[in-house]
DNA sequence: TTGTATGCGTTATCAG
DNA sequence: CTGATAACGCATACAA
């Protein structure tokens, strides 16, 4: 019932400590008689070595810090620290989330706190800035960024923004409109990845404006709808896609397409249309971002599906690297891809 | 930059260890002059005492385990997580949260990594059955089970489903509807919490029964469509809610109000009405339960409201109190709230 | 009021 | 091939 401790097994088995230790790693030379007792001994209470243990002696813990910016509000957050999890429980390591919910002071609490824990190492999942990567790195923790850079010290996993929107654009475009609404977060409001300069708004910006040259579209500024993601009620990203949506459907010559890049500020556009008493696709079309709520929506949503599990995966991958000393990929990209549901069509003619 | 150790600190300042530990507990005697030259030390290197080794001599890790069912599929989880997670943290906790996804073995394997780790405390926020509560139990570690119950000994939050479900009855009803369609789990699915011998879909299904007879409305059973909230896709919940809802909306004489015993449901529910062509809420007014969705959906949802936070920190408060070895309510009941948003109107005459 | 010494459970070194 | 034994960093009983 209760677990044994290898001292107690070591009794039980009539060895050393180290002999048990030796079957238990594998590793040194142990006579088949003694490994034998010991397997059975170690079989028949189910010893479990004590990790905390474990932990003092090597100083590694086996455990990985997650700071996440705000996992209520966007499920993306959810989806990659699922991910970054279940990667994590398959090699023995345990992960520790903790929001910081766009706080700096929380996300260095949660920096030491970790440290004390003796963390394996720290992801950021949106770190704030680059003051609390940096603290971690100063405490010799390995880190890793995921999907926004702060520093360009870090290894990074993030998606190709720049592809993912241009996809959309093509969908929309293959579809056949022409006027086209882009909806996202403002790029002077966000950083850029230092490591390029680029931040994700940059990119999605910049592959909706390409996309229109390249269609021989002009850009008419008043479909450009740029605001902050807004993590915090009652001005969440959702209110913020509503009042955009809006301003959109009054205009005398209204979009016949929407491109948002995000699916929260996407549900948002999707009550303003209904509101406007407009019909998705028939009226107008709508695509989104991310791939959370979309197939939740009215009605499901076409969306540029973030690979958020392996977001997660890749980001365990890397932290893992960087705890085992091997030299880590600096600059992961992902892919993402179109998944066409309802909210889009042809446009009639 | 690196954190020095306790045996360093007592060096720096010239005194023990004994001293430095008794000006950090602040208990014991200790001198002024010894308090003072440790308290420069310990702000000068700014001292964090390493949590590894005081928890190897304590055994006490301060942290805690959280086991969640699916974190993913529906938000509840990750908000009642959250508040858990941040109700720990005020008390100088950190949590580990690992998802079993419905498979008893992950479950077990959670538990058998949260004894190795020393954990505080384990906490379920659905388990599969008994036997990994009882498996931690066993293990002398303090239990806590959050909206469902496996087992009548571990402490327990949930909020009171019966009054929840009336409330949204109460709503329709007043709004004038008396052909009320109810969509949920069935109850022959769910195991009931063995404290009172009753589930949650019991509670629901029972407060709509009893809703509708003190109305003085007759039941009809083609009203009531029950299934299981399904985890996984293909069949997740919202596929499920639209499987319901397009049987309801072909009746002949079909339901002017629907309520579905869960936001996702009432998501898959919304498309099926936008599919029929159907106005919410003219043609159908719709309520759902949990107010995670709701807010984001098309029109917006009203429902009944779960103090997801709450529960999440009422959850920690039995864990501390197992800790800590007092008393702990047994069987706490939280209240919900109907919130009125656009999905319900009053039936036209 | 202060300090010494020991143990928590593992790991790993170093003699046998 | 095997077994003592010394850390890891902290908390604390006991002595002074």
């Amino acid at each position: 019932m209760k677990n044994p401790t290898l001292i107690e097994v070591a009794k039980m088995a009539g060895v050393s400590t180290a002999t048990v230790n030796r079957v238990l790693k594998g590793n040194g030379y142990v006579s088949d008689a003694a490994r034998r007792k010991v397997e059975e001994v170690v079989r028949r209470t189910s010893y479990q070595p004590n990790i905390v243990a474990r932990g003092l002696r090597t100083s590694r813990s086996y455990t990985i810090g997650f700071i996440v910016s705000s996992i209520t509000v966007n499920p993306f957050f959810v989806n990659v620290a699922r991910g970054f999890e279940a990667a994590a429980l398959r090699q023995g390591y345990s992960t520790i989330i903790v929001n910081h919910g766009g706080d700096a002071e929380r996300e260095q609490n949660a920096v030491h706190s970790f440290r004390q824990r003796q963390v394996d190492a720290i992801v950021f999942n949106h770190a704030t800035g680059p003051q609390a990567v940096h603290l971690a790195m100063a405490s010799n923790i390995p880190v890793v960024e995921i999907e926004r850079a702060t520093t360009q010290e870090a290894p990074f996993v993030r998606v190709d923004n720049y592809v993912g929107a241009r996809d959309a654009m093509k969908h929309l475009i293959d579809l056949g409109h022409r006027r086209i609404a882009f909806l996202g977060g403002d790029p002077a409001l966000f950083w850029p990845d230092p490591g390029r300069g680029r931040s994700v708004e940059d990119d999605r910006l910049a592959a909706y404006n390409d996309a229109l040259a390249e269609a021989g579209i002009a850009v008419d500024p008043a479909m450009i709808r740029l605001g902050r993601y807004n993590n915090e009620p009652p001005l969440a990203s959702s209110a913020e896609g509503y009042e955009h949506g809006r301003r959109l459907l009054i205009l005398k010559d209204r979009p016949t397409a929407i491109f948002a890049t995000c699916d929260i500020l996407a549900a948002g556009v999707l009550q303003s249309l209904y509101e406007a008493g407009l019909s998705v696709p028939r009226d107008v079309s709508l695509i989104g971002f991310d791939d959370t709520l979309a197939a939740n929506l009215t009605p499901p949503l076409t969306t540029v599906a973030q690979p958020m599990t392996e977001l997660g995966e890749a980001g365990f991958g890397l932290a893992l690297a960087g705890i085992e000393g091997r030299p880590a990929d600096g600059d992961l990209l992902l892919k993402t891809s179109v998944i066409a549901r309802a909210s889009t069509s042809r446009l009639p003619s």
